[in-house]
DNA sequence: TGACAACGAGACGCAACCGTATCGGTAGGC
DNA sequence: GCCTACCGATACGGTTGCGTCTCGTTGTCA
């Protein structure tokens, strides 16, 4: 008997998609307050006891759905750096402005607060979408552009950070030359022969 | 008779501070998922119709909570801009490394995502928040220490925003020297005179 | 010291979610 | 075209919060 552990197949795929699905709305449209098995369960139109058979409970769920839903933001490395960042800011904060995103980031940032694996989970997705900005800003260190003794990951703080801040704590609106505006502010200190 | 609307007096004073600082606790220890009336006056050691009375609904009285806890940042004018920069971001990543604010904040943006009254609150308190940072700002440019086209308003979000963003998106650590290199990085595409 | 407003305690019926169990139905592999 | 694993539906008792109500108590001010 050649039987390795099967994954759940066929019909059982389209139920745990849709099961997946189902928690982000979930989540999105009531928050965790109103993140329940029983809830999921009635916007996926799946049984309970399917829940329970994928995930022992609702955190185990959120995780799986949280990393099914991750998608990175697009690699770009045209050369030219601050072109590039524009690019990737401008995509992310399009990202923030859109509608399901930044709410159920608000959540699922509350619940990691209280919960260690969401808590992981979240800090792993957040590294995954620093990435590319990160992968340029350490290009331009090789390639000599930026000054000796700059820390990449505290650039990266500074140019994700005010997109998060701007939505999700101040409230404010995003203009759309605010990806130019904060890349060219913290260029302009990092930068070798920059005109100030 | 002078009889003026009379506020709740006496015991009811205490009942009501007591209330407020519980809804705290409970926001802190479990999110909104556990904030009730009934947990809040649990905890308070009070009654649900002392709740009810000065309260119509779980949100109003997160509102008066909130509203209640802010501290404002210390105001601080030494005149030299950099130094004064340091101790407030200082003092403001201290915050967030002690334990109850934080959470408090995710809970509490979580909340604001859902209820415009919140929402409407959580914008004002952080405004309240920037505002020594802002008046620090428009006094060098007042003083013509920054270059000309600068906007305070971006300025402060490019200060303010990384220790959110460490804290509660990305959780990783704070070093001490944190807020002297944001300051730094910051100060040094928008001030005057800067040697690079 | 007396009167009274605010209080704590807790009972009420109602609704939601919990986690489990048991069905008959159905889709997919053989 | 059968077989079976997976599924949806539904019922269960138990728990928790809801919002309202009624008590008996207690602190405070006149």
């Amino acid at each position: 008997m050649t039987e390795v552990a099967r994954e759940p197949l066929g019909r059982g795929k389209h139920a745990r998609r849709r099961v997946l699905e189902a928690a982000l709305e979930v989540l999105a449209a009531d928050g965790m307050p109103g993140f329940s098995m029983e809830s999921v369960a009635r916007r996926a139109g799946a049984s309970k006891a399917t829940l329970y058979r994928h995930w022992s409970s609702p955190s185990a769920l959120l995780v799986d759905a949280m990393d099914a839903q991750f998608r990175p933001l697009p690699e770009v490395d045209t050369g030219d750096l601050r072109a590039d960042l524009v690019t990737l800011l401008t995509a992310f904060a399009s990202a923030l402005s859109g509608s399901p995103f930044p709410t159920l980031m608000a959540a699922f940032t509350d619940a990691a607060e209280r919960d260690p694996a969401l808590g992981d989970l979240h800090a792993e997705l957040t590294r995954r979408r620093r990435e590319p900005l990160l992968r340029l800003l350490a290009e331009a260190v090789e390639r000599g552009e930026l000054v000796g003794d700059t820390d990449p990951e505290l650039v990266v703080d500074l140019l994700a950070a005010p997109f998060f801040y701007r939505r999700l704590i101040a409230h404010q609106e995003m203009p759309a030359d605010m990806p130019a505006a904060v890349v060219d502010l913290v260029l302009a200190s990092v930068r070798l022969g920059t005109p100030r």
